[in-house]
DNA sequence: ATACTAACCGACCGTTCGGTCAGTATATGA
DNA sequence: TCATATACTGACCGAACGGTCGGTTAGTAT
């Protein structure tokens, strides 16, 4: 079977590339599945010598989900508005944080599966940051469209924000099982993709 | 912290028992983090007995998938759609499927899990089988309102089919965060979710 | 009574886990 | 040149892992 870890090799050395290796490994495993033992050999070092740059598994892993969401956070603030019709905005920003999560996809698996783990305060933390910084965003963005009169008044905002998020990480999450299969035609072009999610948000896909 | 385990007594005894237990760990840890000697303890059995039933802890796991999933596939067949308008077939069909996710919540947090996990081949038999019989029944349901000239022609029957089918997956992956964050009003309502869900998806949120 | 079997268990196996310890290599600054 | 600190390692630890062993029940068919 051909796996993220061996493709991805580990050029950086010393701490950072302890924190490189183990980011691949927890991304493609989760905590559990992954050893010290594994890590420190994709690290090309030894296990005591990560023990001696981090506290223990526990620390590592925190250390790595952080700089995820921080990664995460900053991306976030480079995709401020770009000038436009409401509309180009709101597709805009969804197209863009498709984007993004594609181009991050380690730390995207890291934080979703964290965040969707249920159990741990770690998840509820996380769950909080991407709803306070990313959803409220959408939100009231589309509150803005309600208020102009551009959208009906009688929608819950949070509710399309919710639609939007949903399709986004949910497209994130099957494109690795839907490239299998046949008769779908968007898998493979993400801008296509969520230009055809805004378009059913917008219009709805009701014979007029 | 209050666990799935810790609430849940498995009565059951002998094989049923087992199976039960394992379920209920599994579902709520995932294959790496639940040990043999934890299945026995929920099922109030031992080690080796589990051992006199099933070849090895894959086989106990692949068990309990495979009954998640006819369960599915059962329940799924039970949702055979009631006469009405195309919209409320459709809208049935997707307010069904939600609350047949919640109604065996363990069982979808299984198989949601093992197909999204990515690798393995058990993960890409579940999914195909879930495209196969939940996804295409949905896409042609949708092709039928297009025939019948309800619905645009210029969409992908496909990409309807998986905002519908996002919005439910990610409503369920989401709902035990969403508890904790006030300002989202349907968190609480599947029903008026899936309401919600489908005037957006007919009708879109552009005012008219 | 006898023979057979499914269900079950305590004790144990080799292996791997997270983590530790005592010590080595290397660079720097006085 | 020597002290000090940081980076690093082979060898090891107790605990827990998946899994097996020999053996005990309890029921059932003959």
């Amino acid at each position: 079977m051909q796996t993220y870890s061996d493709s991805n090799v580990v050029n950086a050395s010393g701490e950072q590339g302890i924190l490189e290796a183990a980011e691949i490994l927890f991304a493609e495993k989760g905590f559990d599945a992954v050893s010290m033992s594994a890590i420190a050999k994709l690290a090309n070092t030894s296990k005591p010598n990560i023990y001696h740059h981090f506290k223990n598994k526990n620390e590592l892993y925190l250390a790595i989900i952080k700089t995820a969401v921080q990664r995460a956070s900053g991306l976030l603030n480079e995709l401020e508005v770009a000038p436009g019709t409401f509309r180009q905005r709101l597709a805009g920003f969804a197209a863009g944080q498709l984007d993004n999560i594609f181009e991050h996809g380690r730390s995207t698996q890291l934080v979703l599966r964290e965040a969707l783990s249920g159990n741990s305060e770690r998840g509820r933390e996380i769950a909080n940051y991407m709803v306070s910084e990313v959803f409220s965003r959408l939100v009231a963005m589309i509150r803005q469209g309600q208020q102009g009169g551009e959208l009906r008044s009688d929608i819950d905002p949070t509710l399309a924000a919710f639609m939007i998020e949903a399709a986004n990480m949910f497209y994130f999450q099957t494109t690795p099982m839907m490239k299998n299969i046949p008769e779908i035609n968007y898998s493979d072009d993400a801008g296509e993709f969520s230009e055809g999610v805004m378009d059913i948000i917008f219009n709805g896909v009701l014979q007029k």
